[in-house]
DNA sequence: GTCTATAAGTAGATAGAC
DNA sequence: GTCTATCTACTTATAGAC
C-alpha cells in the first residue's frame, strides 16, 4: 500500500521538522547537531538521513514550514467586509503579535541571520514567501483606508518599519533574555501590544 | 619592561577581539571555530588560547567591548543644555540608528539570542551594562520634557518599545538579507530613520 | 524504514620546546 | 608570546545488514 506508506512517512517528517525547529530555535543552526535531532526524535542518525539528505535540507524544511498557516489568519482578515479599515488594522496588529512573538516561523529571524551567508537561498525564500506576502496583505488594508479617505496617506515602507519593527524586536528580546525569570515583567507582550496598537491607530487617523 | 610588554599584549588582544567579532557576526557563535579566528589573526590556535583561556571568554570580550563608547555619544547629548528636549530626542534617535545599525555592539542581538541558554551571564551583562543604561539615558530626556510640560506623559516601556523596535529590527533585517545586492533599496536606513523620527516627534508633542 | 558500525574530518583545548 | 604536535570528543555523512 503506497498510500499508507507515504502518509506515515509524511507524518514522521512533520514530527522531525517540529522537533528540529525547537532545537534550532534554542541552539542555533551550527549549535544543533544531527545526532541531537535524531536523539530527540528517538531515532538513529542514519534514519534521520533517510528522511532528509542533509542538515541544510532539514533546516530549509524547518524554515519553510508554517509560512502558509501564518499568513492564513491575516488573509482571512483582509477579505472580511464587516470591519472598517482602522478596525482591520488593529486586529491585524494583534494577529501579527501572536504569529511573530509566539509562533516558530516568526521567531526564525535570528536563525536566518546566522545562516544568511552560508545559505542565501533560505533568506531569499523567507523574504519572498513570508515577508513580502505579509507586507502585501497589510498594504491592502492600508490602501482600502486611504482610497476611502478614512486613513491618511503615508510612506508605505515607513509604515511597515513602524508596524513590524517593535513586534520583531520584542520577539528577539524574548529570545535573548529567555533565561530571565522575570521575562514577562521586562517584556510584557499584552501591554506593549496595546500601546503600539493605539499609536498606529492615532497616527493613521491623521494628525496633521 | 613590563609596561611595553603589557601594552603590546593589550594591543594584540584588541586586534583579536575585533577580528573575532566580525567572524562571530558573520557565522554565529557555534559557526565560528577557534581555528578560524586564529587563522584570520595570523596566529596559531595555541597562541590564541594564550590570550583567551576559552572560546566563551573570547566571545564575552567581543560582546563587552564597545559598550562604553556606544553609550558615550548618547550621554554627551543628554548632558547638553543647548537643546530643547524634543531636539535632543531627535538627535538621540539619529545616534541610536548609527550605533545599532552600523556598529558591532548594536548588531550583537542575534548572537546573544543564539547563546542565551548556554551562557545566560552574557545576556545578563548585555542587558545590565548596555540596554538598561541606554534606556535610562533616553528616559532622562523624556523626563526633562515632561517635567517642563514640553512633552506629553506616556508609558515608558511603550515608548522604548516604539523607539528601539524599528531600529533593532532594521539592523536584524540587514543581517538576515546581507546577501541581497539591492539591500539599501529594500532597507533604506536614511529614509526609514527620517520617517520614524518624525512620528516620534509628533507623538510626543501631544496629540490628544 | 530502522538499525549497527564506521569513515573522514573538525571541534575545543593542552603539553612542552624555543 | 608563539610555535609544533597531539589528545579526546564530536561532527556530517555513508555502507550494508535486517
Amino acid at each position: 500500500m503506497p498510500g499508507t506508506k507515504e502518509s506515515t512517512s509524511t507524518a514522521r517528517r512533520i514530527e522531525i521538522v517540529e522537533i528540529a525547529t525547537s532545537l534550532f530555535l534554542e541552539n542555533g543552526f551550527a549549535g544543533t547537531s544531527m545526532s541531537a535531532v535524531a536523539n530527540a526524535c528517538g531515532v538513529t542518525k542514519a534514519s534521520l538521513y533517510h528522511h532528509f539528505p542533509g542538515k541544510d535540507d532539514l533546516f530549509a524544511a524547518c524554515i519553510t514550514r508554517g509560512y502558509a498557516s501564518a499568513l492564513d489568519d491575516l488573509e482571512a482578515l483582509v477579505e472580511t467586509s464587516e470591519l472598517k479599515p482602522i478596525e482591520k488594522l488593529e486586529r491585524a496588529i494583534s494577529t501579527l503579535y501572536d504569529s511573530i512573538v509566539a509562533s516558530p516561523v516568526g521567531r526564525m529571524s535570528p536563525l536566518i541571520a546566522e545562516v544568511s551567508r552560508t545559505f542565501p537561498s533560505v533568506a531569499q525564500a523567507f523574504h519572498q514567501d513570508y515577508l513580502i506576502p505579509q507586507q502585501a496583505l497589510l498594504g491592502r488594508i492600508l490602501d482600502e483606508g486611504t482610497d476611502t479617505g478614512q486613513l491618511r496617506h503615508l510612506d508605505r515602507e515607513v509604515f511597515f518599519h513602524i508596524v513590524f519593527g517593535p513586534i520583531v524586536t520584542l520577539s528577539l528580546s524574548r529570545e535573548m533574555f529567555a533565561t530571565f525569570d522575570d521575562l514577562d515583567e521586562h517584556f510584557p507582550v499584552e501591554r506593549l501590544k496595546e500601546g503600539h496598537s493605539e499609536l498606529i491607530a492615532t497616527w493613521l487617523r491623521g494628525v496633521e
